[in-house]
DNA sequence: TTACATACAGACACGCATGTATGTATGGTG
DNA sequence: CACCATACATACATGCGTGTCTGTATGTAA
């Protein structure tokens, strides 16, 4: 059997490697149980650390969530509007969006941004201004496309944009996280759901 | 100006008008902090009333809390499903679902059953598991709408009846509280983002 | 009107989670 | 090797919310 010989690390390699332990942990445990139920005692424990650590790495409780948002914002960024990005369309990205965020929502730290959003909604609380700032800034980049979209006949008129990529995130993150979630249909779901609210035709086929 | 002059109330009275005092006051707080951040002292202030009140009423805060979920789901019954059994055909049913429920989303005591549904997912607390079979008993009737829509060719074929049931409902509700919600898109919204789960065309406006 | 039941307020005790302060081990530097 | 800084553990103090208990006023019935 392995000894548990203790590797020589550097303190910077010490430091990132508990504070991303202490991250993820604080992530799916905030995904499950929210803002108000995340018990840092056991954010440690599932890190395997004790809360000494999570004080010294972070200000207090806030601090930590806000790290988690960041760290989840990033990912959804890396993942998601990556694949958005690489689209020439802008009804082409919001699809390819909308079926990479269907894949994104198989992990379960999925459920973070929307846990918190709505745990915050109509609060004044640091944590959940910061979630809604990141999905603020989705929501202006997904109206832009649709704005474009719009204009050159792509895409149907309809609701204001604004409006419209609102509902177009929201209805992403319901289906991705109660929306039956099985592998198979997760993702057509998705889609059925993004073409709804674009107004877009349905996929005709196989 | 007013006097407060007490009037002469029976004990049942005094009861009855107490309790659903307490469960309005209860569900908005619910619905804007959750069941982990509700506080009986400021649902008891809000109605009016002292946590003597509360604890006299109900058991705790479970059955509070439980009280709220039966009082809204029987509202949603009453202004949402009953909307959906007028309708002869199926999709029609479920459109008119959609677009009732954008209107019931309006009053804030609408976002108690998905904050309660989320906060409580995958765990095993009396109260999670109550939103969740209400709602479990909405996917149900639903999956049977699709499926008699998908038998009589009304509703295009698609994911299994019951996922397509669980995204159709976790849209609506999304739609509902976050989708902008703007009282001249929010229904129109709800209603392309229903049609679009359900395989329906988009409608062609006037 | 006397006696009891109910509706509710106030005060107390307990647990639990956060935050802080102190101690200890490991990495870094002269 | 000596000295300091950093990473982390442990112990302590505090606040806040729940649950319970007791007291008081109002309705109810003999």
């Amino acid at each position: 059997m392995t000894e548990e010989l203790p590797v020589r690390r550097t303190q910077v390699e010490r430091r990132a490697l508990s504070r991303s332990a202490l991250i993820e942990a604080a992530a799916i445990r905030l995904s499950a149980a929210g803002y108000a139920g995340l018990v840092l005692e056991q954010v440690a424990r599932d890190a395997g650390y004790t809360r000494g650590a999570v004080y010294h790495q972070f200000a207090g409780k806030d601090e930590l969530a806000l790290a988690v948002v960041e760290w989840v914002a990033g990912l959804w960024d890396a993942e998601v509007g990556r694949c958005g990005k690489d689209q020439s369309e802008p009804d082409e990205a919001l699809l390819a969006v909308a079926r990479a965020h269907a894949l994104f929502c198989r992990r379960p730290i999925a459920q973070v941004m929307l846990t918190l959003r709505i745990e915050f909604l109509g609060q004044d609380h640091p944590v959940g201004t910061a979630v809604a700032d990141a999905v603020g800034d989705l929501e202006t980049w997904c109206a832009e496309l649709i704005t474009q979209g719009r204009a050159t006949g792509r895409i149907p008129d309809g609701p204001p944009a604004h409006s419209t990529a609102s509902a177009f995130l929201a209805v992403l993150e319901a289906v991705g996280i109660h929306g039956g979630g099985q592998p198979p249909h997760d993702v057509e779901l998705a889609e059925r759901a993004a073409r709804g609210v674009l107004g877009l035709p349905a996929v005709t086929g196989p």
